[in-house]
DNA sequence: CGACGCCTTGAACGATGTCAACGTGCGTGG
DNA sequence: CCACGCACGTTGACATCGTTCAAGGCGTCG
């Protein structure tokens, strides 16, 4: 089949990275089918529970992984418990800070999730042979950076009915982007009080404003969780833009 | 002399390098000094004013640069005004955003700025010829990124007299770090509106805030710009550490 | 059925925003 | 040299938004 044909080496490709995403998209997709079998004799898949800590805030990194699928959140807590939620990552996202002892973050499962984790000496060392490896991790960064910065204006200078709009919009676009771009229906990976850290609110101020959007008929929610979106530009309105 | 000696290449280092931040700490560390003969060739140094443009929210980047001196912020702004100031830059910062067309946040003077530019061209080849540039810039870019991720804590959780707090020990840290630990004393870079919008308050409320740290003694200030720490460690406390 | 987790709703409170007046330093022009 | 205007910052009074605390609803699982 033509599909198959312009994937270079697709026999070549390890079994496991057949269909995975982060080949392509991913920092995978920098790896010469040679490498990427390298790698995978060293990685393994495997799937967590929603809440289950995949990375501490001041514990030692010895994995990397790339998100197969699922929601990770990434948060920071102060002494007294106050928390937030400073990013949000989806597949095919590499997780992990190269280069750094500690991280500073906590990285946890929002919904399930599925890794595919190789340790750090193994990539550290292809990093070192691959530029276009570290080309890859640059470029997601980058993309990182920006996602953060977007979200300072949100946390700094946004309404709370802006900023659950905003938080709808992110979902919608980054964990289903097969939604079309005029309507859209998910299920939320995230509970209120998750939310509520992402946004710098109260649990309470966001069912609020939940509360409002559906009484404005510019969403509906079924099960606290499923969420349906008739109009996304109704909803870009409330957000901000 | 013993610190010229162990300085490699000295003699073949551009005059216009050779007392430059950046070859230390900052990207142009990764360049060899023909390298960086190379790059000198097409920089040119220039000083701006408080208040100068350096890049446009979606205007094209046709130059990078490195900051010699300054304090440059980058700040985002919403259709109808509200502003939010998203990330400070001190020497030697690399400015700009390497890979992309456009790059979603206004770069300003903060104080006058002197920096270094280099065509966009020139250093995106380079960066292609030299992994170690490339390293450099992800260091960066991952370093800015924790920044950013540090002050979204700030940004949705703090009170408004932490987030002053936390603002005075960003700038005693950052932009004089030749301060000592346990004291410092500096100008204020930016004007009280400023602060307010990398804080996400108003100015009112940052000016409440001084004149309150002033009042329990954690800080004086004269000519308003002038700040006196004389324990750090009380600030800090303030800071929710 | 009852208990529990998660969410919603209501009422009162408090932190921060808004609006307006005033102060202070500085440059400018009479 | 003084008077004035202007930019910037401070302070006060009041309004508002989001939080806090408390009660109750709803679905799930034992």
């Amino acid at each position: 089949m033509d599909i198959k044909r312009k994937d270079v080496h697709n026999s070549d490709t390890p079994v496991l990275c057949q269909a995975c995403e982060s080949r392509h998209r991913g920092v995978c997709g920098a790896l010469t089918s040679d490498q990427l079998l390298q790698l995978s004799k060293h990685s393994s898949r495997r799937a967590v529970e929603p809440g289950t800590e995949l990375i501490g805030e001041s514990t030692q990194i010895k994995n990397y992984s790339n998100i197969i699928s699922g929601v990770v959140k990434l948060s920071k807590m102060m002494a007294d418990g106050r928390q937030q939620i400073v990013g949000l990552q989806f597949a095919p996202d590499f997780l992990g800070r190269p280069f750094r002892k500690e991280n500073g973050v906590t990285a946890e499962a929002a919904t399930e999730v599925k890794v595919c984790s190789f340790p750090k000496t193994v990539i550290e060392r292809m990093i070192g042979e691959m530029p276009e490896l570290e080309h890859k991790l640059l470029e997601q960064t980058l993309d990182e950076l920006d996602e953060a910065r977007n979200w300072m204006l949100t946390l700094g200078r946004k309404t709370a009915g802006e900023k659950v709009a905003s938080y709808l919009l992110l979902i919608a676009t980054h964990a289903f982007p097969e939604n079309e771009t005029d309507t859209a229906e998910f299920e939320l990976p995230m509970s209120r009080m998750d939310i509520a850290d992402f946004l710098g609110l109260t649990m309470e101020t966001v069912s609020r404003q939940f509360t409002k959007l559906r009484a404005d008929g510019v969403i509906r929610i079924t099960n606290n969780r499923h969420v349906v979106i008739p109009e996304i530009t109704r909803l870009s309105d409330r957000a901000g833009f």
